[in-house]
DNA sequence: TTTTAGCACTTGATACATTTGAGTGCTAAC
DNA sequence: GTTAGCACTCAAATGTATCAAGTGCTAAAA
């Protein structure tokens, strides 16, 4: 258990540390400290901390840096996130305000705005699809034996793709399975489309088409496209840091893990709070070992719920930025509320 | 006029220096020289050229290394473009050996191929879309007063965005506009489509619209996205190059600069030649100091013609790389081709 | 028992001198 | 025109001294 003295210690070390980027010594932690006590008793508890694993030095003279564990405990006991500058509010609400033909726009733009606040990298993520309902599906032929699928999504969201069309299929056949597909499986949420996909449908076309193979492929690829998440990212360039990446190649690992959708999830995986902290060894991958992720995630009521994330150093101003996206969460969510019930009516 | 023994010379500078990134001194030069002289001879040969500014040192006692009027020199009257590897030629025919349902893919995969080959940034661009001609345009209504506009041009490009329909506009005024489009406006060239737009379309449309302006909005902005230009960039990553770019703010600002479509197209400009190489202060913007940008065109006949591009530090393998884009050129000429002729027969 | 003053010790950073090696330009002889 | 030889230059590496910031420990004070 530590006492208070040695809270106030670690908390002071842990912001001295973040705004100066250098190692803290017992002299310049007193000009900061509120209690009067001696350089040597500041040494002495600094020692305690050490021993139980919370703070350590660079090398055997210098000054504390806070362990990741110190981290952990300074996030799950001593942080106070603090209030969001005015000037930051006006950002967010100025970039987030013009007109969006879709709601990606919205979550990429929500990622611009959350980098360019923070300097950090800043992922987001929509309102999540799994639960979102097929609202039509639509085959439009393009010439040349080309047909653009169309999905769309009772959330706004909108996915196509470009397939050349089999031989065998004829306009006429094509016409009728989009049809049954409108008629039997609009409504229905995206996993139950999914799902039926592999049961009833592929029977139930047989009765209006030969082989229905090649529709069902060009169906099931854009609703697997429709129902995959999809990360925004921004300000990759800020992962360039030298207090977390040493050299070229860790930094091209890292972009890479960035720009794979499906690592990604991975890294993000399911945050169980509202906002949480990981660092260190909690992140999956090696490469982000100094680095730490601020999950946040948003609700936008019957539409399901999104998230947004920041990755930076895991010395990052911890305060500011849970009551930044504390904040970003409420915009966001009043944003995309916002969008779901005026689309249309400009 | 430079004597037989300093083209020699002056080539093998350039050849050491871009193998191993040092400058070149008279010793070393020696060992690769195909005739018998001194040490002394070679050094009294590169005053001169260096009196002629071909070559330079980096201080009083160093070796030399090619100023950018020696790259140039080279370039115009030395280099021979090598041939390919035979792993290299494997890799761009596995690479392009899948079927592409657009042909911007096919354009994308280039730059894929071409910065994974050279470890440079890799610049494509398709074939010109401004002499293409206009297939079929087509509004797709989603619900909810969203519908998606797709246009579709003759060499394979298609471009779809999703508007929010002003109210005024029903259905059956759309309908009647897009039919007009449609009879009046297929089969001409993407410029000529702008130009009508501007005169007769409007008054045509008073005939049978109220107000057409909302739709041509929709059209227009269409449009504009099909006939820009559209660069594809890949290994972005290869411009971090300590021997090109100094501090991350400079880093940031070359790839502010390769993001924005607009600055990206003045850099490469119309290039003359078929394969065309500019460096230094031929190039526009002074972040590019020291770079060197390859161009190479290609041609799909009636199709019209397209570019490919690598940007690297000045001493770039030019023979190599030479030798790569032009084989390149035909392999991705060949596969544009092959698209246009078989897409939808298989 | 806790706090403090004092001191010896460690370490990285900085500055400076010295050496080394690769290279040059010049001169005089071939 | 070419070459050997030599004095000279400079960057980079190496060595040395000093400084500042910090620590741990001890013994005395509170």
């Amino acid at each position: 258990m530590l006492t208070k003295r040695q809270l106030v210690i670690l908390k002071e070390i842990v912001r001295l540390y973040t705004e100066s980027g250098q190692p803290v010594g017992s002299k310049k932690l007193l000009d900061q400290l509120p209690m009067h006590v001696s350089s040597a008793t500041v040494r002495n508890e600094m020692v305690h901390l050490e021993d139980m694993g919370l703070i350590e030095k660079t090398h055997l003279s210098s000054g504390r840096i806070p362990s990741t564990k110190g981290y952990r405990y300074y996030l799950d006991h001593l942080v106070e996130p603090s209030g969001v500058d005015a000037s930051d509010l006006a950002v967010i609400e100025t970039s987030f305000d013009q007109s969006y033909h879709q709601i990606d726009q919205i979550i990429a733009q929500s990622a611009k705005i959350l980098s360019s606040l923070t300097s950090y990298t800043a992922i987001s993520l929509g309102p999540e699809l799994r639960d979102a309902r097929l609202t039509g599906f639509r085959l439009v032929p393009l010439g040349d034996h080309q047909v653009m699928a169309i999905l769309v999504t009772d959330n706004g969201a909108v996915e196509n793709q470009i397939f050349s069309v089999p031989q065998e299929l004829d306009s006429e056949s094509l016409e009728k399975a989009i049809r049954i597909i409108n008629d039997q499986l609009v409504g229905l949420s995206l996993t139950e489309v999914i799902q039926k996909l592999q049961s009833d449908i592929p029977q139930l076309l047989t009765h209006y088409m030969i082989t229905p193979t090649g529709f069902l492929n060009i169906f099931g690829n854009v609703l697997k496209k429709a129902a995959q998440e999809r990360f925004y990212v921004d300000g990759k360039m800020n992962l360039i840091n030298p207090a977390t990446v040493k050299n070229v190649d860790q930094l091209k690992s890292l972009y890479s893990l960035i720009d794979q959708n499906d690592d990604l999830a991975k890294l993000i995986g399911v945050p169980d709070q509202t906002i949480e902290v990981r660092l260190g060894d909690e992140l999956t991958s090696d490469l982000l070992r100094n680095f730490s992720l601020i999950t946040a995630t948003y609700d936008v009521g019957d539409h399901g719920k999104g998230m947004i994330a920041l990755l930076g150093p895991t010395s990052m101003p911890y305060s500011r930025m849970i009551g930044l996206l504390d904040v970003f969460r409420e915009e966001l969510a009043k944003k995309i509320t916002d969008y779901y019930t005026h689309r249309g009516d400009e």
